[in-house]
DNA sequence: AAATTTTGTTAGTCTTATCTAACTTTTTAA
DNA sequence: TTAAAAAGTTAGATAAGACTAACAAAATTT
C-alpha cells in the first residue's frame, strides 16, 4: 500500500514519463516541490516497495508495478473531477484541486460507485482517459495547439493542465472542449497564435495557452 | 489548522466528552488504539495549540475551540454518510467507514455543495444530528432502549454505535430508524429483552444491542 | 583536455506520530 | 494508614517525510 505521499510521486513519475522517456531525480523534485535529497531519500524507498527502478547517477524508471499503481490514482483522480463536475455540478476549471485530495480516498467500493453512476466515462471534464477498474484506457494522440501549421482547422479535444487559472482563462474566451478553431496566423517573434472559433473573430492566443490545448486536426 | 490525526483525536475528545464528563489519557488512549505516552505527548501538542487544556494528572478537557473543530469534522461525517446513502445509494451498514476516510477533506465548497444537494439535513444515516455550517445543531435527548421499563412503547430514532457488523444485525432482525417496538419482558439475569416489532413478535436482544440503540419513548 | 556547471549523493538535523521500558503519582483496597 | 493497583509521566527509540550544507560524479563548455 503506498502512503499518500507516495501516491504524490507515483503520480508526479507517471507524468514524467509521458515526456521525457528518462527521468531525472531533479525533475522529480521539481514536479513534487521538494529538494534533491528529498528525492534521493525517496526514489530509494520506492525502490524497496518495488515502483520504480533506481540505480545511482542513472535516470529512474516506474516499475510495472509502479506504472499500475500510478495508472489507479489516476482513475481515482478523474472519476472524481468527473463525478464532481457531472453529478455535484461543479464548473470544470474548479474540480482538479478538489480532486487533488478525493484520489487519496482508500475505499474501491467509492470510486466504482462513482464509475457506475455515471456510466462507465472513458474521459474526465479536462478531456483526458479514464482508466477503467483493471487500468486500461486508450490514449487517443491528439497534437498540440502549438504545433500545428497556419490555415488549418483542429477541435479542442482535451487540455494539457487542469489549474483553475488556465480554465478561467479558456471560461472567459469561451473556449470549451469541442470547440472548432481555424489558424488565421502565427507571429514568428513570440509564436502567438491568431484562431477564429464560433462567434470570435480573430482571437490571439500566446504560446503558452497554445502549449496547454490538445487538438484533433480536421484539415 | 489540525492535522488529520489531530481531528482523529478531536473526535474522540467529542465522544468521550459525551459520556464522561471527565476524560483520562487512558481513556483517550483506548479510544484512539494507540499507547499512554503517544497520549500524553499529543494533549501537551493540542493544548500548545489551543484545542485541549491539559494540566498534569488532571482529567483532560476541550476548550471551546476543540470543541468547535471537533464539531465541523462531525459535520463533514455525517454529511458525507447522507450523500453517501441519498444520493450515492449505498446502505447505512456501508457509510461509516467511508465517512471516516471523506470527513478528512479540506474543502468546504465540496461538504456546502453536498449540504446544498440533500437540503440540509439536520440527521444523518443512523439518526444523528448533522451540524448546520456554523456548527449549531439540536441534540435530541433520545434514551437507550436497555434503559427503558417493561410495557413500554418506543421507537428507534438513532444509533449509538454505527459499525457495519451492528448495523448488519439490526438489517438482518428486520430492525430500522423508525421502528416501534413494545418490551414485552426483561430477563434478569442478563438484561436481555424480548421486544415486538411490526410483523415479529418476541424477538430477544441482548444487553449490548439493547445499549445501542436510542429510543423514543411513547408510552 | 581542462575548467566549469549541473546533477546527484552523503551526512546531519527537524517534526510528527508512534512505540517500549522504567519510574512516579494518584487512587483504591486491605 | 499503609500496601497494591491503576494511571500518568519521562526517557529514549523508530519511521516517514522533509530540510541545508558539503562533497562527488557527470556533463558541458571552453
Ligand atoms: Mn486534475
Ligand atoms: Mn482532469
Ligand atoms: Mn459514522
Ligand atoms: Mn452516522
Amino acid at each position: 500500500m503506498p502512503t499518500q505521499t507516495n501516491e504524490n510521486y507515483l503520480k508526479a513519475l507517471y507524468y514524467l514519463h509521458q515526456k521525457n522517456s528518462a527521468i531525472s531525480i531533479t525533475d522529480l523534485g521539481k514536479e513534487m516541490e521538494v529538494s534533491k535529497p528529498t528525492v534521493n531519500d525517496m526514489v530509494k524507498k520506492m525502490q524497496a516497495k518495488g515502483w520504480v527502478k533506481y540505480e545511482k547517477y542513472k535516470p529512474l524508471q516506474l516499475t510495472k508495478q509502479g506504472l499500475r499503481e500510478a495508472t489507479f490514482i489516476i482513475r481515482k483522480h478523474r472519476l472524481s473531477e468527473m463525478f464532481l463536475s457531472q453529478v455535484m455540478g461543479f464548473g470544470w476549471e474548479e474540480v482538479h484541486d478538489m480532486a487533488e485530495e478525493m484520489e487519496h480516498l482508500k475505499s474501491e467500493m467509492f470510486f466504482d460507485r462513482m464509475d457506475e453512476i455515471l456510466g462507465f466515462p472513458t474521459k474526465d471534464p479536462h478531456g483526458s482517459p479514464i482508466p477503467d477498474k483493471n487500468g486500461n484506457f486508450v490514449k487517443p494522440d491528439y497534437r498540440l495547439l502549438s504545433q500545428v501549421e497556419i490555415g488549418k482547422k483542429v477541435v479542442l479535444r482535451a487540455l494539457r493542465e487542469s489549474s483553475t487559472e488556465f480554465i478561467n482563462f479558456l471560461n472567459n474566451k469561451e473556449i470549451k472542449l469541442g470547440t472548432t478553431m481555424t489558424i488565421k496566423q502565427i507571429e514568428p517573434f513570440d509564436k502567438s497564435m491568431t484562431v477564429c472559433y464560433t462567434t470570435h473573430t480573430d482571437v490571439i492566443l500566446s504560446h503558452t495557452v497554445c502549449n496547454g490545448l490538445l487538438v484533433e486536426q480536421l484539415t
